[in-house]
RNA sequence: CGGGAUGUAGCGCAGCUUGGUAGCGCACUGCUUUCGGGAAGCAGGGGGCGAAGGUUCAAAUCCUUUCAUCCCGACCA
């Protein structure tokens, strides 16, 4: 391509728009225009790069014996109410974009697929004969996200791989989740990621087991708690840990304080004197269950450890059908306002105790009598413990579950695991944190999906069954940007080899100048002709603009008909390094063949 | 949804306090010189200040409403 042909402009400043380096690189360099809150175009150059990861995407699955396929964005609001998501997707997340069109018919905007494709999956999958099958696609997803961030990292609109796999038994799904889990790893090496897979959250897409590529980045919105042993990583939401150990308490017997003006942690271990960790915290939430429920959750917890909300939203999901909910719309901790819906009196905030009494609330139709009660396994052992007297400016001392306070028969795993917690597998391995970016996540299903919809088989034995599922995604223009985000330098991005839009640029530093233009011009007709991508700088613009430029726009290689001419040479330039040097002019295509071909097979 | 901030030319910004009819840098157009690290000079073109309403002789500037965008938080009392 030539770039006096293209359309390609790049800019001097960042734009006050972008926050993180990926996306003001993107923006600077041309890549993405932002059209809306979340919403991007991706230009030319952008294109060729997402079309890059969609084909190495594509080969690993292909490769698996996944078969592409496209379906519809537009989605009858009736698939998602037989899974019975079309509520918590539409209210509760809220992330799908809904309509109703002229016939009053409600639809949604594909946020993902599950639903159609097993509607596919009951029409046409009879037998076990047809067993395992595998259907992929690469396409637009749409998700109303309540905050869109940092360009392509979280749109509203992006570019999704993603996969479905059904099976006749458990077993077939885990081959086809350890296939996927492999070809996850291959693309990401094959993009020149550097990454981790870590286990995960299922979230509201559900299912048993999920782990997570996490692009490795300090941008990223996720946290990673790993062990340097590398048998434990996982996500900050799913991670579980061995708190540090209890320190005795100070307290023999029980007795009440007067502990004025203690109401968070800190301030209460200053004045009794004693460590967080001998201190039961109690925390109260609220939480909304779809059939217009709300029930007060009282959690007690060690003083040093927070609430794994991810875990707790989990653990209130079990607890549903208790309250005849299916799933949750809200979970919040309950402000000043709220509050007021249901106490009967103040709260002594601060000041609460494990047996908080339930006349605190005024029950209701929408609202249980009672309490909630969870207890975190970190104080399930606690002795001698320091905890609210129910009385605001007084604490309770040397108290024992059994002696002073019942303890809650729901017994939970609930708190955040932090870094410098020990692991479960060995508790002599310490947990280490590192940030990244989800760029995919794979899923095994189990029967939910085919069990709502009615997607089952016939299997060997004659018998009816739901069919076992397996879901796959990568981020494709998300793993895009993170490649950005993970590989650039304070001139611009430095492209990997397999997902730079071009490989070579030649670059004339005066078009003027009929001998060195002539070069160029013979040079790019040689690279097309050797199946090199390149760009030719020919724009009628001074060297120093076209060296910033190729920089900025991170081409991995570059090359100048500039003053080695004359010896019959041209400087070749690479882009991540700056490593420059001449060449003979006629040796310069077979030799930058050659570096690109070994570019492209180191990262398989 | 709560909090903070910002909307003035394609991009980055000034001007608003103290109303007087819009400006700077980059980019863009033409010419001259320059020509391997975002050139210099000269000459140009483009916006009516997010939108709507109001106050006023007069509004980017003051008031009201509204829309949009960005950041922080979605949290333990």
């Amino acid at each position: 391509m030539r770039l006096n042909e293209m359309l390609f402009v790049t800019l001097r400043e960042t734009p006050a728009e972008a926050e993180i380096p990926s996306h003001q690189l993107l923006l600077r360099a041309g890549y993405i225009r932002r059209i809306g809150s979340g919403i991007y175009a991706y230009m030319p150059l952008m294109w060729r790069v997402l079309q890059k990861v969609s084909q190495i995407v594509r080969e690993e699955m292909n490769a698996t014996g996944a078969q592409e396929c496209l379906l519809p964005q537009l989605q009858p609001s009736q698939l998602w109410q037989e899974s019975g998501r079309w509520d918590t997707y539409t209210k509760a997340e809220g992330i799908m974009f809904s309509l109703t069109d002229r016939s009053d018919r409600e639809l949604g905007l594909g946020p993902t697929h599950e639903e159609v494709i097993t509607t596919i999956a009951r029409e046409t999958i009879r037998s076990y004969r047809q067993l395992p099958l595998n259907l992929y696609q690469i396409q637009t997803k749409f998700r109303d996200e309540i905050r869109p961030r940092f360009g392509l990292m979280r749109g509203r609109e992006f570019i999704m791989k993603d996969a479905y796999s059904f099976h006749a038994d458990e077993a077939s799904l885990k081959r086809t989740y350890q296939a996927m889990d492999q070809a996850y790893r291959n693309i990401m090496t094959r993009c020149g990621l550097k990454f981790r897979p870590v286990d995960a959250d299922s979230g509201a897409i559900g299912g048993s087991g999920s782990q997570e590529f996490m692009i490795l980045a300090e941008a990223g919105e996720d946290e990673i708690l790993y062990t340097e042993d590398g048998n434990y990583a996982a996500n900050t939401e799913k991670a579980v840990s061995l708190p540090p150990d209890l320190e005795d308490s100070p307290f023999s017997s029980y007795e009440k304080l007067a502990t004025p003006e203690t109401e968070t942690i800190a301030k209460l271990a200053e004045v009794v004197k004693c460590s967080p960790t001998v201190i039961v915290k109690n925390v109260l939430y609220e939480v909304l269950y779809d059939n217009g429920m709300t029930v007060l959750v009282l959690i007690n917890i060690r003083g040093d450890r927070d609430v794994n909300e991810v875990k707790l939203t989990n653990e209130l999901t079990k607890l549903a059908p208790q309250y005849k909910g299916k799933t949750i719309i809200s979970l919040t901790v309950p402000d000043a306002a709220a509050q007021k819906k249901w106490a009967a009196k103040d709260l002594p905030l601060g000041y609460i105790a494990p047996d908080l009494d339930d006349d605190y609330i005024v029950a209701s139709k929408t609202v249980a009598k009672n309490f909630l009660r969870l207890v975190d396994r970190t104080v399930v052992d606690a002795k001698n413990f320091v905890t609210g007297a129910n009385e605001v400016g007084y604490h309770v001392v040397g108290a024992n579950w059994g002696d002073n306070f019942t303890l809650p028969e729901l017994q939970v795993d609930i708190q955040e695991a932090k870094a410098g917690d020990r692991a479960i597998h060995d508790p002599r391995q310490i947990l280490s944190s590192a940030r990244g970016i989800e760029a995919g996540h794979i899923f095994q299903l189990g029967t939910k999906y085919s069990e709502a919809m009615g997607a089952n088989f016939t299997n060997e034995q004659g018998k009816t069954e739901p069919l076992w599922m397996g879901c796959y995604g990568v981020g494709v223009s998300r793993m895009a940007q993170a490649a950005v985000e993970q590989s650039h330098d304070k001139d611009g991005i430095i492209w990997p080899v397999a997902i730079a839009p071009y490989h070579v640029v030649v670059i004339v530093p005066n078009i003027s100048d009929a001998e060195k233009m002539a070069a160029g011009e013979k040079l790019y007709q040689e690279f097309q002709q050797a199946g090199v991508e390149v760009l030719f700088d020919d724009r009628k613009e001074r060297a120093g603009v076209k060296f910033k430029d190729s920089e900025l726009v991170g081409i991995p290689y570059r090359v100048v008909t500039g003053r080695s001419l004359s010896e019959g040479k041209v400087e070749v330039v690479k882009r991540a390094t700056k490593e420059s040097q001449d060449l003979p002019i006629e040796e310069v295509v077979a030799t930058i063949k050659q570096w690109i071909e070994q570019d492209l097979l180191s990262k398989e």
